[in-house]
DNA sequence: AAAACAGTTGACGATTTCATCAACTATCGT
DNA sequence: ACGATAGTTGATGAAATCGTCAACTGTTTT
């Protein structure tokens, strides 16, 4: 913390960028490849839609299908990619199969992006 | 159209899949859209990569590229990409262009997501 | 003005992703 | 046991995505 002349913005100075106070930490790249997984995975506006209805709250594959007039093996095979990121969690009761969200922090990360969506102006 | 027949084509358990209670909402397309495009553009290594630097603070697309250690049209391509998703914002001075990210909601979206991707083992 | 540096862009090929369909498993009703 | 209902799965082809490279713009320096 020399007593140098401080630029007004950080500089990528004269030669190079200089840490000019704390320096920025590379993210893990597992933590990014998990997380990156997440996110590919919700950002698909059939899967998306789908999880919309989950955060409303549990239905099994054929409410899902009704509800988005779809035809039943796609969702299920949507909820199939889901599940292998632990995104939603299945339940066999006799002959259906009832989906709802992972876990809570799941459940926020999707509100959260809906809201962000539903309030940007899309360009 | 003969006489009226509201009853879902399925019953499920009989009760359990009417309604009990509150009727689920369909989410708006439109916001549907405009969120998986975030989540979509959220969900790439080298991408997310690149944002968790950004979520630390302003950068160049030099300082990017060297930290990244990766070539320079490589990450202005994903910064582009981001820029049309209004993901960052981008500011030029001098011969450099400084990138941030474009608001605090997205911030709070990569910070939150990069630390459920963090507490989940991966499977 | 020219050279050098910083960054952008469009295009192309290689890979990935997605929807669809047929065939399969699982549970229930009779 | 048989058929009907509910759901899963693997394969295939079509479409979207990503990295790379050459060529371009914009800014500073000499």
């Amino acid at each position: 913390m020399g007593t140098m002349d401080n630029e007004p913005t950080h500089a990528c100075l004269g030669e190079q960028h200089a840490e000019n106070g704390v320096a920025v930490q590379l993210p893990d790249p597992l933590v990014c490849a998990r997380t990156a997984a997440i996110f590919r995975a919700l950002g698909d506006v059939s899967r998306l839609s789908l999880l919309a209805l989950l955060a409303q709250r549990e239905m099994c594959v054929s409410e899902l299908t009704e509800k988005l007039s779809d035809n039943l093996p796609a969702i299920s095979q949507r909820l199939k990619l889901l599940r292998s990121e632990r995104i939603v969690r299945s339940r066999r009761q006799g002959k259906h199969v009832y989906y709802s969200l992972a876990d809570n922090h799941i459940a926020l990360l999707i509100s959260n992006g809906l809201e962000h969506g539903s309030e940007e102006p899309h360009g």
